[in-house]
DNA sequence: TCTTAAACACTCTTATTAGGATGCTATTCT
DNA sequence: AGAATAGCATCCTAATAAGAGTGTTTAAGA
């Protein structure tokens, strides 16, 4: 299904992101079965996700992130963030469709 | 399969983090199907993500992440970050398994 | 203005994942 | 120290998503 195997930095990203799951679960006193119920997914989903598998869904995700009580992150994840008004300009000019420039090969 | 509905809260992050992508994007002059291309995954994913669908995996925002440059982000979402001393030593007295309070009820 | 193709909306099929066991290990807490 | 149970590993099947294809709309750019 997939041209290329998960490149390595991708990979450690998600183990990294698994590992900081299980620490804010326990930082809460949450076993892995509560967190799962209380997100209203199964304990397995909960256990791959912090062993960092990287099938899980966002929709999961963000289940977790929300009992966590650290949805936020996830909806900022990709904010440019601060300097509200000037990327707003910035992105009025933004097109809507992007066209490949009409050299041969363009990806 | 799903006990709960998926919360509106994250509903919404999920859409801001779809229009972020879609966003970031345009940002680098790509198309849809040219990030998928260099994703390695569908153009169709591409767009169901970028649409805020919920459904897609980790592995696919990982992937596009790391194509737009932005792949730091996704590892240091949960990052407690800065205080890395502070938390260290915080977390080695935290337990690798949590028991439920001998209550009865206890989730 | 007019052409091209980017983005969207579907549908269908196949591949993949989530969930539900079960058994095992080892950590907590009494 | 010992009992209770959290967390892990694995298997199986039903549920779901990814990919591929087709047609349509509409913005970009010549």
């Amino acid at each position: 299904m997939n041209r290329y195997p998960l490149p390595e930095p991708a990979t450690r990203a998600i183990a990294k992101l698994g590992r900081d799951i299980s620490l804010a679960r326990r930082r809460r006193r949450l076993s892995q079965a509560s967190l799962a119920d209380r997100s209203g997914i199964s304990v397995n989903t909960v256990r791959r996700l912090e062993k960092g598998e990287p099938s899980g869904s966002i929709e999961h995700l963000a289940r977790i992130l929300h009992v966590l009580g650290e949805l936020k992150r996830l909806e900022t994840l990709l904010d440019t963030g601060t300097d509200e008004i000037g990327l707003l300009m910035m992105d009025e000019g933004l097109p809507q469709r992007v066209r490949a420039r009409q050299s041969k090969g363009a990806l």
